[in-house]
DNA sequence: TGACGCAACATTGAATACAATATACAAAAA
DNA sequence: TTTTTGTATATTGTATTCAATGTTGCGTCA
């Protein structure tokens, strides 16, 4: 039988505050004053704190000692770091995945694929990012390293909003759907080593287009 | 001016808790329960608490809602995980420490190497152990990605312990001496492509000294 | 007029108090 | 004797209180 799932409340409160920063409602360099935060979830400061300090420990937020938490702002510098680091990741996931993804997994990828394709056409810019993210995600989990999925959502989770902002803001996908059809091939093919580096290059690329986003 | 860097309790108390783990004095499975804690650390369960929070989420220890944290005990697939993560990570980073590392840090592991060879000669372990230490985490810090150096550091703190135990029972280190001459001559080269692949098949033939632990 | 100092306030850090939940053990019923 | 159930106890989850630190603004003095 499934157990139940607890929820104790620093957990609820930290993602909670989590989709927040993901939504821009927090845009970073936001001040997160501990009482205000209180009173808006309804919740004392214990639960709070506490879950302040996973979303430290996540390096979402950073804090200052006796002058509060802060959403982070990453500079330039640090960007190019996560995303290189993301890609070294979705690297290594997707040459993992060429040997261990099942063939009903990679149909699973040729199905969103096609999706994409389709809200490409149809200039359905929310859409196709929800995608473009489902395609990496599930890449990602084929290659059956737990401690690698883990690792990869909690960086992916703190560049969704820059991620997002950039998709919105340009207006090119072109290369980024040709890409996206390399990848498949190759994961059909099992070529992982291949795969590895498209997938480096892809986030590469991802990297310029923030890049655009912040010069302009 | 350098500034001054304050440590709040909690800080403090999550890195006293880590190095226990580290050391086994905390081995896998031992429940931390709270007033204990407290006591033994003489500091009151808020700071304690937070410190916890910390290393939940950097998953050295688990918690049980109402049932309190232990000291994280990962199974063999775990281990085999994370050092297929861990080897990814480093691998990447020798990669990128042959782009980005100055001669004068590549004199530096060097040196390390050469220490590393004289250890060997006359047995001893604890400072083969940390020299070799030295030596991944120079390569890592020489790829001159902070992100990385620090996911690098969270997932090596977890298996220190394993690695520690690994290195005093483990009879031959031969393979591993050569190996790391192979890494140095690599870097030198600046090879990146096959010093990715070295360091990968060298953590997974700690992977295998692992398993040797376990099944005995 | 400007710089310094002090005081009042705001905010975070830490400790304690109270509530909710789990565990252990004993007593009662089958 | 075995199972069940209730109660006492221990432990964690949450709220509140107290202390330490940072900030702001006003007043004074050069």
């Amino acid at each position: 039988m499934e157990p139940i799932h607890r929820q104790p409340l620093a957990l609820q409160v930290a993602s909670r505050i989590r989709d927040l920063i993901a939504t821009d409602q927090f845009p970073p360099g936001t001040p997160l004053k501990e009482m205000n935060l209180c009173k808006q979830l309804s919740v004392s400061r214990t639960p709070l704190r506490e879950a302040l300090k996973q979303l430290i420990a996540e390096g979402l937020v950073e804090q200052i000692p006796y002058r509060g938490v802060v959403v982070c702002n990453p500079d330039e510098a640090s960007i190019e770091q996560m995303l290189e680091l993301l890609g070294a990741l979705e690297g290594f996931a997707g040459e993992m995945a060429c040997l261990r993804a099942t063939p009903e997994e990679i149909d699973a990828i040729r199905v969103l694929t096609q999706q994409m394709h389709e809200t490409y056409e149809k200039d359905e810019r929310l859409s196709y990012y929800k995608i473009n993210q489902s395609i990496h995600r599930s890449i990602v989990e084929f290659s059956k390293n737990g401690e690698l999925i883990r690792s990869h959502e909690r960086l992916n989770s703190r560049l969704y909003r820059i991620r997002f902002l950039s998709n919105r803001r340009t207006d090119r996908w072109h290369t980024a759907i040709e890409e996206h059809d390399a990848i498949l091939r190759n994961l059909e093919q099992r070529e992982g080593l291949k795969l590895n580096k498209l997938l480096r290059e892809h986030l590469g690329h991802t990297w310029t287009k923030v890049k655009d986003l912040y010069d302009s």
